[in-house]
DNA sequence: GCCGTTTTCGGCCCGACTGTTTTCAGTCG
């Protein structure tokens, strides 16, 4: 378990106390906002303790701040383990299961006397048999039958869905319910909305002015396998692959309030409905109710001016912020796809004795690509020849052969197309080496246009050493781009320990850039840590790291990685024409 | 617990759904 996910863990825990025992539902609701704040974090918490930075998160007060330090300097809260002692700690487990809150999982483990967290649901799945449930006062025949439905479905412990296995899911069935004449738009909605890089579910929104009869079709989809329920708004299904989707739909009049509504985030809308109070206004998924009249919005755009602010795009309703620049109308114009001019992060199928995983595709195939992206420019950054057992020279010739090979390649692709608009770059992805030397000589990096350098071994350095093994290895003045910053994977490895104030400062300072690896397992720099980069002056560039041509594609998810993190235009080296961007790398 | 251009007290998002209830409590998103 991550620091942050013992956190969540920790603060839900004393919500309950207070929930069950002080009957504090306000209390309690602050512990879940934190808790929820501090989940909705891609960075680690107690790196941002460290720099002295818990107050910039929303939620966060002078309390929390003060429980944080203490666990984090010591490990443990001592006004949180004098609230655990009022509680049989086998209520805690039972919290997980679908529709048991703190009352109900306080009352089942207060009768029966579950002290023990380890066996809380083995012991409440004995009591269900022995069907000593209904002594609890208030648990009667269907009570019982939705905790034993919901402990069913709980043993399959499903975790969040990578957006890259979620999404492809999501617009296969958008494409069929837009098939439909019935249906005039159709829309991703929550956290996949919002392009985070794990989703909890999929949720689907589709408009119509005849919702019996779109409900109807969107029933008719082919994958479906079953349909959990069904009604007038909702309907809940499941797929062939084992996936469930929920199904909203929305008459043409409330689509923008709904889009709004289940887009959320849960603390952005929060936020915006003490606004809309504060303006006298009622804000729900069917409009903004003034003087007791029903606003309807057909479009978000609609419903966040008449509340006086900017449109937020998705990808920011996070509650960082994005309400207050919103009001002042300063919300960042968000890099687009449409704004990429090139991708520097590509493996060739150069076929040589290389330190990693070589490309698969010719050079003919992503240039053809490139060029259907409306790019100006390719940059080759196959991995460094291996280590060991290459003398220097081997390691040269191989480097000029790769070279020539390339060259030879880029003519022929000349000659075949009527008007090349693709300008290539040969450089190279070379290992940051533990010490923080770079796996290649100077003589070899000087036969490159660029190096991006990345850590690829030694991930569980310390935080000092790492961050001096960084900046060691983009000191060489071939090291431009520094690749897949964090070295996190996804539902993986966790990123590993360095200062990232150090390392962006001197970024800033020396015109270094760091990469947004738009490799969908990758995402890597995370969003809250791209926003710090920018907000230090850093440059990034937003590259795919492809292996097979098809894999190009992936610059979208890196786009929207990089638009949760604040990035405009100006702050992507890729969005520039092919002769700026020959300056910024020099 | 948090929070503040009605600020250091006194508020605290909104609605659907479910189950058990004669008007509400709990859970979820």
């Amino acid at each position: 378990m991550t620091i942050n996910e013992e956190t969540v863990q920790l603060l839900k825990k004393v919500a309950a106390v207070f929930r069950v025992k002080e009957g504090d539902t306000f209390r309690y609701k602050a512990y879940i906002n934190a808790s929820v704040a501090i989940d909705n974090l891609t960075e680690s918490i107690s790196e941002i303790w460290k720099r002295g930075e818990l107050n910039t998160i929303p939620g966060l007060g002078e309390n929390f701040i003060s429980y944080l330090e203490e666990y984090f300097s010591t490990g443990r809260v001592k006004h949180f383990e004098s609230q655990f002692k009022k509680v049989p700690s086998g209520m805690f487990p039972l919290m997980t299961i679908r529709g048991i809150g703190p009352m109900t999982a306080y009352k089942i483990a207060h009768k029966f006397h579950l002290n023990r967290e380890e066996s809380a649901i083995a012991d409440l799945k004995e009591i269900l048999i022995s069907g000593k449930l209904t002594k609890i006062a208030g648990f009667k025949e269907k009570t019982i039958a939705k905790i034993q439905k919901a402990l069913a479905i709980q043993s399959f412990g499903k975790g969040r869905l990578p957006l890259y296995e979620a999404l492809p899911v999501a617009e296969d069935l958008l494409d069929f319910l837009l098939k439909s004449p019935d249906v005039t738009a159709a829309e991703t909605l929550g956290s996949l909305r919002r392009r985070l890089p794990t989703v909890g579910d999929i949720d689907i929104a589709f408009c119509s002015a005849q919702p019996q009869k779109a409900m109807a079709y969107a029933l008719s989809y082919p994958q479906i396998t079953a349909v959990v329920s069904t009604g007038d708004k909702v309907s809940h299904i499941k797929l062939n692959n084992g996936l469930e989707v929920d199904l909203k739909i929305s008459a043409p009049n409330s689509w923008g309030s709904l889009l709004q509504h289940y887009t959320g985030s849960k603390l952005h809308n929060i936020h915006l409905r003490t606004v809309a109070k504060e303006n006298g206004l009622s804000l729900s998924e069917y409009g903004i109710t003034q003087n007791k009249k029903l606003n309807r919005f057909t479009t978000e755009t609609g419903l966040y001016k008449f509340l006086k602010m900017s449109y937020i795009p998705p990808e920011i309703r996070e509650n960082n912020g994005e309400i207050e620049l919103a009001q002042k109308h300063q919300l960042p114009k968000l890099v687009e796809l449409s704004d990429i001019k090139g991708d520097l992060h590509i493996h060739s199928d150069f076929n040589y004795p290389s330190s990693h995983d070589l490309g698969v595709s010719p050079l003919a195939g992503l240039l053809q690509s490139a060029e259907a992206r409306g790019y100006e420019y390719l940059g080759l950054s196959d991995h460094n020849p291996k280590f060991a057992g290459l003398t220097e020279s081997q390691k040269l010739s191989l480097i000029i052969d790769r070279k020539k090979y390339l060259e030879t390649q880029f003519r022929a692709y000349e000659k075949s197309v009527k008007h090349r608009t693709i300008n290539l770059l040969v450089g190279l992805e070379v290992d940051i080496r533990p010490n923080g030397d770079l796996a290649l000589s100077d003589k070899i990096l000087d036969q490159l246009d660029y190096a991006i350098v990345s850590i690829h071994s030694s991930f569980e350095l310390s935080e000092e050493a790492n961050t001096q093994r960084i900046i060691c290895a983009l000191s060489h003045p071939k090291a431009i781009i520094l690749g897949h910053p964090t070295g996190r994977v996804i539902n993986g490895r966790q990123p590993i320990a360095a200062n990232w104030d150090k390392i962006f400062t001197f970024f800033a300072q020396n015109h270094k850039i760091i990469e947004i690896n738009a490799y969908p397992t990758r995402l890597d720099l995370p969003d809250d840590l791209i926003r710090k980069a920018i907000s230090m002056g850093v440059k990034l560039i937003i590259n795919t790291d492809s292996h097979e041509v098809s894999q190009m594609a992936n610059m979208q998810y890196g786009v929207w990685n990089a638009r949760r993190g604040y990035a405009e235009k100006k702050d992507i080296v890729n969005t520039l024409s092919f002769k700026d961007l020959r300056v910024v790398l020099e």
